[in-house]
DNA sequence: AATCTGAGCTTTACCGGTTAACTGAGGACT
DNA sequence: AGTCCTCAGTTAACCGGTAAAGCTCAGATT
């Protein structure tokens, strides 16, 4: 039982077997080449041995990993406070674990390094696929990655995401449905507290909600670009309330904000629902534990990341898939969502 | 500008710059052994060809790598739960980001499977070094993995971790302290919801607890341990509530199972916190934006994350660091504790 | 009997780097 | 002039696997 130094290779195992290294990693590899007796006795070996194929080194001769990418390019500071990633990722990791792969998770400053990291890991195949993430419009990643050959699965719309299978959910038409939610309550002056105007997301969900404000008839409506945290959500909703055609509805588009919100409100002195109804997005847990408790665009974020898992696996398996739609974020009436003050309850 | 398929690699450099690999190699790594004038001939055409070297082909030479391990046994549904790791990894990111690391991150199901991937991992020289959480009592990973010579810090008390530099929060204090604060409130009947009973840092808090109770002569104190996640903290909190001599405030282990019980405290018609007090761990956003706002043992999880990362670049750099603690978390008083039912205000 | 076949291995050439050992030229010192 | 160094580089082995090509031999085919 003593730790000895020496680091046990195929060599080793070959040896003890009375083999080749060659019927070794056919063995290892389940490739026809072995007998049945050989096969097991090179296993019964490396187990005794206690040796398995060192993936640095297959990766560098064969080109096989069982690693994928993840690069994110937000403060790290905001990661820890988003439910989304966390659960986003876990819904990943939980099919990775399946298959015994592992996650490389980076996070860079801007989309440059991004775009570098990504080439780096594909060129010296440290990762088998990649996942894209937080799709600007013209995102500068599809003509840099494009043609590399990189197995990619895009998280994003399909116009956003180029040649790559995009797997997205339909924020258009849940954008749609909240402000027609809203609008049904009697709201007129409806607000939207949305992400950094560059996110491709952020600008589908703006158009969403103008169109929608516009087919609907409501009063021209405001909406404040964020950086998604705690303080610009606060912040956002601050100047919405202070406006002298002030909302009675906000829209937010994540759930820190719309409870960093619901805060601002109280503070202010407005009763939510009754003066003020807000309405968050993505339902984590936070959503059902506020007091009121928050309406909310939910999804099921954590399957949501199992899907891009699901369907990275498939395009590093060399299907030609065209990537999917996963559902649409179904409005979750709660708490903080009632008839517009001064409205009759429909 | 076509998309040749032809990898480049630092043969097409060498030979690009008239060189040998050797060359570019020294180069590359800062060795003497190239002038100046070379040397950054040979950078000028790595620039132009787009080349940079590629980790797997050097970590299987040289044993270098840039890319530390993490390996966490939870279910995954929980990780998406939980504020705490999150945080904890953004905070392993953002030193990582400043060094150009990567964070290999892994899902398993059992220590077993832990011991395998971080021996797996080591044995390939596919991390550079690990980060080992979630200590049990007589933790199997600590035999498992001594003397495997793998650069690891351990995130635990030093009572747990063996051999590994330990970074840790001296949790015993906390307990003493939440426990001496509700004491000094006015509570006789103080209750714990801890977590799983086999983790070594809810041992030591139950310890604390159960000493600090007996220290200050308060009633015979009940401790509950559970999973971590909201079900298990509501049910908890539903047994105490429910007992004869129910408690008139409980310490929970985290904040979320704390939030979950102040929503059964709630449905069970008590308020908080005149009628009961709740004090939480850990202080994520959850325990600003509750009503009331949760009283909470709080420390930074994202520089506890960095200053773990930290310690485990010292320990790869080869230093004979003996671990540290990092600051005890102290108690952020808020709205969801105040004097037991029936004391004077202090 | 000569040839073909295929199972079961072995050999050998990589993969893309690193590194120890070696070479050759120029300068300083004796 | 001869010896010794040092600098700047080259060569070749090696890291731990994979994979294509080659070899051997028993049994089937003609």
């Amino acid at each position: 039982m003593s730790a000895s130094t020496e680091r046990v290779t195929i060599k080793d195992v070959a040896a003890r077997a009375g083999v080749s290294k060659g019927a070794v990693s056919l063995a290892f590899n389940h490739k026809p080449g072995v007998s049945e007796a050989t096969r097991e006795r090179i296993f019964a070996v490396a187990r005794e041995l206690g040796w398995a194929p060192s993936s640095t080194a297959r990766s560098l001769s064969s080109q096989r990993v069982d690693i994928i990418g993840l690069v994110l390019c937000r403060p790290a500071r905001l990661l820890g406070l988003e439910p989304f990633y966390m659960d986003f990722v876990s819904g990943i990791e939980s099919i990775l674990a399946e298959r015994s792969c592992s996650l490389l998770l980076r996070l860079v400053r801007d989309l440059d390094e991004e775009i570098a990291v990504h080439r780096e890991w594909w060129r010296g195949r440290m990762i088998a696929g990649a996942i894209l993430v937080d799709f600007r419009e013209d995102d500068p990643r599809v003509p840099a990655l494009r043609g590399l050959g990189l197995p990619a699965v895009a998280v994003g719309h399909p116009s956003l995401t180029g040649p790559f299978p995009a797997v997205w959910t339909d924020d258009a038409s849940a954008v749609a449905e909240a402000v027609r939610y809203l609008a049904a309550l009697g709201h007129r002056r409806v607000a939207r507290v949305g992400g950094p105007a560059d996110l491709g997301h952020s600008a589908i969900r703006a158009r969403a909600f103008a169109d929608t404000v516009r087919e609907l008839g409501l009063k021209e409506a405001r909406q404040i670009a964020t950086g998604f945290d705690e303080k610009e959500g606060a912040r956002a909703t601050r100047t919405l309330l202070l406006a002298a055609d002030r909302p009675t509805a906000i829209v937010y588009d994540n759930d820190i904000m719309a409870v960093a919100g619901a805060g601002v409100a109280a503070e202010m002195g407005f009763t939510v629902p009754d003066d003020l109804s807000l309405l968050a997005w993505d339902d984590s847990q936070l959503c059902r534990i506020t007091h009121p408790t928050m309406s909310a665009m939910s999804h099921d974020v954590h399957h949501f990341g199992a899907e891009v898992a699901r369907v990275l696996f498939e395009v590093i398996g060399g299907a030609h898939t065209a990537g999917h739609q996963v559902p649409t974020p179904s409005l979750t009436p709660r708490g903080s969502t009632a008839p517009a003050p001064g409205t009759q309850s429909p």
